[in-house]
RNA sequence: CGCGGAGUGGAGCAGCUUGGUAGCUCGUCGGGCUCAUAACCCGAAGGUCGUUGGUUCAAAUCCAGCCUCCGCAA
C-alpha cells in the first residue's frame, strides 16, 4: 500500500459507497491510494436457483482489505451508521440507492460520483448498456458532485472512450470501469486541495440510460440489422437477447450483420444456414446469430443449435418471434 | 423447500407415453469426383444411453434415491 497519503497531518475520512462488480477496480485503486474508512454497500442478497446468500463484489473486497463494510437496508433511512464514520469525502460508484441530503451535506469535501457516461448525456442505471443499443460510437465516465436529483450534479472531469463495432457491454464495462479509476485517481488530488472545478450539466442535453426492461431483451425483427445486431452485444453478456423459437426462449449471445437481403419472407424468418450459424430476416436484410442459448441449456454455436434442430424436421423457413 | 428444462458415440439432438438387437444433422478418418473447394458421391471408426438400486425373461425406455448442468423468477 502506498502509505505516503497517511502521512498528512489531518488523514481524512473517505467513505466509498458501491456494490456491482463495475465498482471493484474503482475501489481497488482508490484502496491502493488512498486510506478508505469504511465501505457501504447493498445488503447480501439472496440470489440464484437455491436463494443462496452472496455478498456484492464491493463487500468482498472490503473483507479482503479488512475494511468495515456497512450495509444499511435503506440508507434514505439508516444513514446514521455512515455519519458515525464522520466521512470527510464520500465516493459513490454504482451504489444503487439514492443518498438521502443528510449525507450529502456532511463531507468536508463533498460527495462525489463515478458515472459510466459523459454526463448529461444517459443519466440513469444502465449507461453502459443503453450506450450500445443506442448505437453510440463514443461515451465515456464522468466524475462529479452528487445533487439531490438523478446524476444532475455539477461535472467536476470526464474522460472519453471510443465505442468501437465489436464492443459488448461486457467489453465496453470493463473499459470503463478502468477509466473510471484512472479518472478518479487522477482527479483525487484537486477535490482535496480544493483546485476542482463545477461545471453545471446543461440539462437541455440530457439523455437518460434507465435499467433494462425485460422488454429491453425481446428482439424485434422487424428492426434493422443494426438495431438487432446493437441489441444483441448491448446485452451481452447480461442479461442477453431472446427471441422465441417454437413456443421457447431462445437466447441470443452473438451475432453479426450479412449482406444478404430476403425481401420476400416475413420477418424472423430463418433464411439459411452458414458455416458459422444461421441467418435470419430482419427488415432491412439478414442477421447471422453465431452463438445462441436454448432455454435450459448451455450456450452454445447456433451451427450446432440448428444441426440438434434439424433432428426434429425442417429448420430453415421456421420462423423466430 | 420459489417455478421449470436437461444429462444418449467428438458437438447438437431424436427415441422414452404403448419396455424387446441405438437413430438424425454435423464433425473426424479413408477413398472418389474436380483446376480446386468449406460443395458433391462412397465407405469406416467411435456409445457401460449421468450414477446407484428396484420391477421384469428383457430397461435408454417403468419406479425410487443421488450427482451434475441450465433457463425463469428474485
Amino acid at each position: 500500500m502506498d502509505i505516503e497519503n497517511l502521512d498528512v497531518k489531518e488523514p481524512i475520512n473517505i467513505v466509498f459507497m458501491g456494490t456491482p462488480e463495475f465498482s471493484v477496480p474503482i475501489l481497488e485503486g482508490l484502496i491502493s491510494k488512498y486510506r478508505v474508512r469504511g465501505i457501504v454497500t447493498q445488503p447480501d442478497k439472496a440470489v440464484g436457483r437455491n436463494q443462496e446468500i452472496r455478498k456484492t463484489p464491493v463487500k468482498l473486497v472490503g473483507e479482503k482489505h479488512t475494511i468495515l463494510v456497512v450495509q444499511p437496508k435503506k440508507i434514505r433511512e439508516d444513514y446514521g451508521e455512515v455519519l458515525s464514520l464522520k466521512p470527510d469525502l464520500i465516493i459513490t460508484c454504482a451504489y444503487g440507492q439514492i443518498l438521502p441530503r443528510e449525507l450529502l451535506v456532511y463531507p468536508k469535501y463533498g460527495c462525489i460520483n463515478v458515472h459510466a457516461s459523459l454526463l448529461p448525456k444517459l443519466r440513469g442505471g444502465a449507461p453502459i448498456h443503453r450506450a450500445i443499443l443506442n448505437g453510440m460510437t463514443k461515451t465515456g465516465v464522468t466524475i462529479m458532485y452528487m445533487s439531490e436529483g438523478m446524476d444532475e450534479g455539477d461535472i467536476i472531469s470526464q474522460r472519453e472512450i471510443e465505442i468501437t463495432n465489436t464492443d459488448t457491454a461486457s467489453t465496453l464495462h470493463d473499459k470503463l470501469s478502468i477509466l473510471g479509476r484512472d479518472l478518479l485517481l487522477d482527479t483525487l488530488p484537486s477535490i482535496l486541495d480544493g483546485t476542482a472545478t463545477r461545471t453545471p450539466q446543461d440539462s437541455s442535453l440530457a439523455t437518460y440510460g434507465f435499467n433494462i426492461k425485460p422488454e429491453d431483451e425481446k428482439i424485434n425483427f422487424s428492426r434493422t440489422m443494426r438495431q438487432v445486431y446493437n441489441q444483441v452485444r448491448g446485452l451481452n453478456d447480461f442479461p442477453g437477447a431472446y427471441c422465441i423459437y417454437e413456443g421457447k426462449r431462445l437466447k441470443v449471445w452473438e451475432c453479426m450483420e450479412s449482406s444478404n437481403t430476403y425481401p420476400q419472407l416475413l420477418d424472423g424468418t430463418i433464411t439459411k444456414l452458414y458455416d458459422n450459424g444461421f441467418g435470419v430476416k430482419v427488415s432491412n436484410g439478414e442477421v447471422i446469430f453465431t452463438v445462441v442459448q436454448p432455454d435450459g441449456k448451455k450456450r452454445m454455436d447456433a451451427k450446432s443449435y440448428a444441426n440438434g434442430q434439424m433432428s426434429h424436421g425442417s429448420f430453415v423457413g421456421k420462423v423466430l418471434s
